[in-house]
DNA sequence: TCACGTTGACGACACCTGTCGTCTCGGTAG
DNA sequence: CTACCGAGACGACAGGTGTCGTCAACGTGA
């Protein structure tokens, strides 16, 4: 089972994602504490929760080993982060990225370095990733 | 009174604000509730009582006008949108603003078209708004 | 004067989120 | 065997959200 496609992750849902994507293979309950616990406090009964609920909406995937559950993601990192932003910008700046980069330019939260980066990043976008063009 | 630092509008909430930016001298609950129910159903209360909200958390200042409460935003359009894409950035992103485009751009989700217009953005970017660069 | 429409206050609701405590089960060390 | 410890199920709770219904106040036209 996969999410529906009007889901919608949390920070802290994403928090959990993460910690599971970054360990190869998947991870137990007590190794996505440990991540989470290292930068922020948080209960044992809380990731167990957060984690659980995420199976139950079909984020995760989990299968006994040894006695513990191991939780996969269902859905790829990238595909995953990429539907985030969809959705963010579809629902607060319309669905036109170019106003979201257009707001974060304004507000000079992207460096000279960055926007650098990203002008050569766009020099090679149309090329390699031309086979689907033009999604409005 | 201005919301706390750490206050996230949500998509609805945002809507609401969106609509009173738009209206030169912000607006009364009917007009926004107008403007909301035009592209989505919705009762005259619950926009009524979403207001009151965001009165009540420092978004809006109202007065009364004529037996009618008007009501203005305390936030600036840009700087609150520049907020949400930047907490946004913060939840999703380790606050990397490059980090979302990339992945915006990885996703095939803008177009040819919006990628060209994104370079010409870029390569304007730098030099207008060279007076504070570099925030990282 | 009086009925009516508009406005707003208030309360209610179902749901979700993040947070945690308690309890039970199962394995393991002694 | 027993005591302990890790793992998980379950339930609870406070706070927030989006949604709405009801009611009272007020102004206006008839």
């Amino acid at each position: 089972m996969t999410p529906p496609d009007d889901a919608k992750l949390t920070p802290v849902q994403f928090e959990i994602m993460q910690a599971i994507w970054n360990a190869p293979g998947g991870a137990t309950v007590a190794e996505i504490w440990e991540v989470i616990a290292a930068s922020r406090e948080v209960g044992r009964t809380t990731v167990l929760n957060l984690v659980g609920r995420l199976e139950a909406r079909g984020w995760l995937r989990r299968q006994k080993e040894g006695g513990v559950f191991r939780y996969q993601a269902t859905v790829d990192r990238d595909a995953a982060t990429a539907d985030v932003a969809e959705k963010f910008v579809d629902d607060f700046f319309g669905g036109s990225a170019r106003e979201l980069v257009l707001s974060l330019l304004g507000s000079n939260r992207l460096s000279k370095a960055e926007v650098a980066q990203l002008r050569t990043l766009l020099d090679q976008a149309p090329s390699s990733s031309s086979f689907r063009q033009g999604n409005q």
